[in-house]
DNA sequence: CCGAAAAATGAATCAGGTTCAAAATTCGAC
DNA sequence: GTCGAATTTTGAACCTGATTCATTTTTCGG
């Protein structure tokens, strides 16, 4: 009976053509602005169609970001293709795939921001919430495989910590660092003229920490200046000042 | 004439009344079930008195963060009269307040992280977010003069960074952790057993990176744990497992 | 082709933040 | 004391926008 797969996959491309379109009403307004009623016209359907799919619109929004977590995903997985570097050179490269995928998905990093706020959270449905822990799998695999290769070339001794539970440091700093930089004012508050190379600075003295090899000399931001430029150049294709 | 200075006196009463009575009631049901109606009404005024003293809910929001802030202080403080460590365990000791005021004010912690989503910031107004970014000033003041002890001891070197410039690393960490560790679920996903172990063995790393004397060895996470326990015990009047 | 079951519809409902015209109060002047 | 302009308070009405659900339409096996 192929009744039954063509409604799936009917409902699944009905599925994709809304958050499609919320995308790209997005881009143009914001996801503030988003609201369920023009959007479910805009996709020539009714309110209530729209509800069908989504328990509400937090759940939705958060559909989005596990969508968008595939765009993201990418970045990642530029960076396990690139092997122009050191395992640790590669870790650094993890973290300006961050940097370079909130600075060209902008609203994305707002609304997920906004979505992981327990106030969304909350008003989501299990599913959609299992759905977006799941991304954290595959991210952190690729982490994990960078932290593997150090460890099996000698560079790194995890000292009795696990795989993720090593790369997490990195990622809170990053993670950190990022979430405070959103706050508009807040480092021009601080007197933080550059937070992106400061989020390096301090990634390479992590790193230097725990004794990931070869070290790196603080003092001379210069030559993470220049690796930084380089991973943007080789793995995502663009030079920036 | 002392009727405006009356006036005045009268208003910050009546402001007053109305955060503490809003503490309260998100103390009962949590900052989403809060509306400003209820909110009047429990303190005996009409809803539009309550709008002449707060642009939006959003910013009623944030200025019950912005006064939460004293109470934050508070533990810092409490980390500067204390004088039983070197200059690095104060640092850690900040940590350990910030992960004792998240744990027993999470409500404030939800509230603080929703409040800096960028979707509520933009509904604050000026006046309340420039007093609300005033805040990060006292507080790192307080943390740079841990660092300039360091120095001053001999224990750090900063290599060029200015002391907030290097205490944003150890922040931005703790920052990052305690967001992730906010995320339903995600650290059970992760097979994460205990975040907060593991923040202060990366901060530790981090310091050990920056070359904060005298190092730690980090094999051994008992040496960490033992310090902390002391830091709740002599700092904060608790012995927790 | 029938009728039961499933799906879609969209107007009505509901929630709750915000406004504003009217009522009440204050205050200085006479 | 009291008058009236200015200020403050009031709270019902307004408004936006999410969500629901009675009704209509479509689907599908027999």
């Amino acid at each position: 009976m192929g009744t039954q797969e063509r409604k799936l996959r009917e409902r699944e491309a009905r599925e994709a053509l809304f958050l499609d379109t919320a995308e790209r009403m997005i881009a143009e307004n914001g996801f503030m602005k988003l609201q369920m009623g023009p959007l479910a016209a805009a996709c020539d359907y009714a309110t209530g169609t729209l509800y069908q799919h989504f328990q509400s619109k937090e759940d939705l929004l958060l559909a989005m970001t596990s969508r968008e977590f595939e765009v993201h995903l990418d970045f990642f997985r530029k960076v396990e293709r690139w092997q122009g570097g050191t395992p640790r050179e590669r870790m650094i490269a993890i973290a300006v795939a961050e940097l370079e995928f909130a600075r060209r998905h902008p609203q994305h990093m707002k609304l997920k921001h906004y979505v992981l706020t327990e106030a969304v959270w909350e008003q989501t449905s299990e599913a959609r919430r299992t759905e977006a822990l799941a991304c954290s799998g595959p991210m952190s695999e690729i982490v994990n495989r960078i932290v593997r290769d150090a460890v099996e070339a000698g560079d790194l001794d995890t000292r009795g910590l696990s795989l993720t539970a090593t790369s997490l440091g990195p990622w809170s700093l990053c993670e950190g660092m990022t979430a405070l930089g959103q706050v508009q004012g807040l480092m021009e508050a601080l007197q933080i003229a550059d937070s992106e190379r400061l989020l390096f600075r301090h990634l390479q003295t992590l790193l230097n920490g725990m004794g990931w090899q070869p070290l790196v000399e603080l003092s001379d931001d210069g030559e993470t200046a220049a690796l930084v430029s380089r991973i943007r150049k080789e793995v995502f294709d663009i030079s920036r000042p």
